[in-house]
DNA sequence: TCTGGGGTCCTAGGACCC
DNA sequence: TCTGGGGTCCTAGGACCC
């Protein structure tokens, strides 16, 4: 049996979790820039408030309602995600971490275990359910079935009907297929914006009518592998198994750090301080996978949104002559891909630094193939810098080409973030001071 | 005026090898 | 006149997830 454990409206929780009075009140958390609607409390969906709705289409509605709106606070919600991880672990025989605010529980030898001791899977997450509110101040739903897709798919049928309290337990033939019926196709996972329109063309409008087509038909229409594996899991078969906490020791395959700017900007300088500052974050994401990247993507983007047609979107990659995880000569190489892409008289509204080719590589690595008698004293400095920026917070120590001019003016870029909390659990100076009769805690 | 970010896996097709 | 078989590696593109 498998278990999916996930986090109601995490983002909307974790800000409720320090101010108990949003409890009732429609709230919402945006993406970065404060572009889009991410996190949705019951209160705001129930106003019609969709996923991903821009900002600025739903504030006349939201405002209406006197809804609290907040930008994203992932300090926060990073802390928290952790709290809740960590109590699973405590809990639970196996545990992946699927997504922030989601995880797979592997319940293995569970049900008997329990039922021995006169209890029920259902017991068991109906107490986990309480402890996590009780102890995190989360609220979380969970489905458990014979399949990873089933649990998921229980899990929703939790979250939407309160008969259930939040835990729905699978445990028949004849309950999965009730709850086979009682989800719509575009809910299952796997299925998303292309396919669900495909099935119901062809008359598959839910979870149950999925699990009665052909294996043959599913390879044909679904993408091959992936959608004969919907379709078992769906019929009961496991074909996804728990993956180990360390992904199963294999590497990540690329590392990112993409934003959409502030405002829509034209001047070289402006662009390559962007540019610059996302190679620094990316490097330092690298570095801290333990791996060095063989190739580097560079990308600007104009609006979307605007009158101009498509090409938005205008990239560079470069391969590179050895693979690196030093700040510096990504940086170099970011110049030159950056200087290929821009166009004088062009606005952008959003770029990106991608880092593909990852190998396990550290400094022995590098050693090996760098003909460079400093390759060492770089990679300490590299691990100098990353030490002071973790103490005293990002940006604190850089490299000039991140700023803009020769003033140090840096971050035409920056984004919107005009409505974050605190992170009241990981920045000392942002933690609460409680004067209580003249004696302050803090 | 204002529209997010960071990943994954799989397939098909081309280049190349013996 | 008749022109094989079995692989690997890489990339682009398309789908998906949160």
């Amino acid at each position: 049996m498998f278990a999916l454990v996930d986090c109601n409206n995490f983002y909307v929780s974790c800000e409720r979790i320090f101010q108990p009075r949003l409890e009732g009140r429609p709230v919402v958390v945006l993406s970065n820039n404060d572009g889009c609607i991410v996190s949705r409390s019951e209160e705001a969906k129930e106003l019609g408030i969709k996923m991903g709705t821009p900002y600025f289409k739903a504030k006349p509605l939201l405002d209406a309602h006197d809804a609290r709106v907040f930008s994203s606070n992932y300090a926060l919600y990073g802390d928290i995600s952790r709290r809740v991880m960590s109590y699973l672990a405590e809990v639970a025989p196996e545990v992946e971490v699927y997504s922030i605010d989601e995880a797979f529980l592997d319940l293995t030898g569970m049900e008997q275990w329990l039922e021995h001791n006169r209890s029920s899977l259902t017991e068991y997450g109906r107490r986990l359910k309480q402890e996590i509110k009780q102890w995190i101040h989360v609220p979380i739903c969970m489905g458990i079935a014979p399949t990873k897709t089933l649990a998921k798919l229980a899990n929703r049928i939790a979250k939407k009907d309160p008969m259930h309290h939040g835990v729905l337990h699978l445990d028949s033939d004849a309950r999965c297929r009730w709850a086979l019926e009682q989800v719509g196709v575009e809910d299952v996972w796997g299925i998303g914006r292309q396919y669900a329109p495909m099935l119901q063309q062809h008359g598959i409008a839910t979870a149950a009518d999925l699990a009665r087509v052909s294996d043959v038909w599913a390879r044909r229409h679904l993408g091959g592998v992936v959608g004969l594996r919907i379709v078992r899991e769906l019929q009961g078969v496991p074909c996804l198994e728990m993956i180990p906490p360390d992904g199963g020791a294999q590497p990540r395959h690329s590392v990112a750090y993409t934003r959409t700017f502030g405002q829509p900007l034209a001047a070289y300088p402006d662009i390559l301080s962007a540019v610059a500052t996302f190679t620094t974050r990316v490097a330092e994401k690298l570095r801290r996978q333990g791996c060095a990247a063989n190739m580097l993507t560079v990308f600007i983007s104009k609006s979307r949104y605007g009158p101009a047609p498509p090409p938005y979107t205008y990239s560079n990659t470069l391969s590179l002559p050895v693979a690196t995880r030093d700040t510096a000569e990504l940086l170099r190489y970011a110049r030159v891909a950056l200087k290929q892409l821009w166009q004088p008289g062009t606005s952008y509204k959003k770029a990106g630094v991608i880092l593909t080719g990852l190998e396990p590589g550290g400094l022995a690595q590098l050693n090996l193939f760098v003909d460079s008698p400093h390759a060492e004293q770089r990679a300490q400095l590299m691990a100098e810098l990353d030490k002071l920026n973790t103490r005293y917070g990002a940006g604190t120590v850089g490299f000039a080409v991140e700023l803009a001019d020769k003033n140090g003016c840096k971050g035409a870029w920056a984004g919107k973030k005009e409505m974050r909390t605190p992170a009241y659990t990981t920045s000392l100076p942002e933690v609460w001071r409680i004067n209580i009769d003249g004696l302050l805690l803090g």
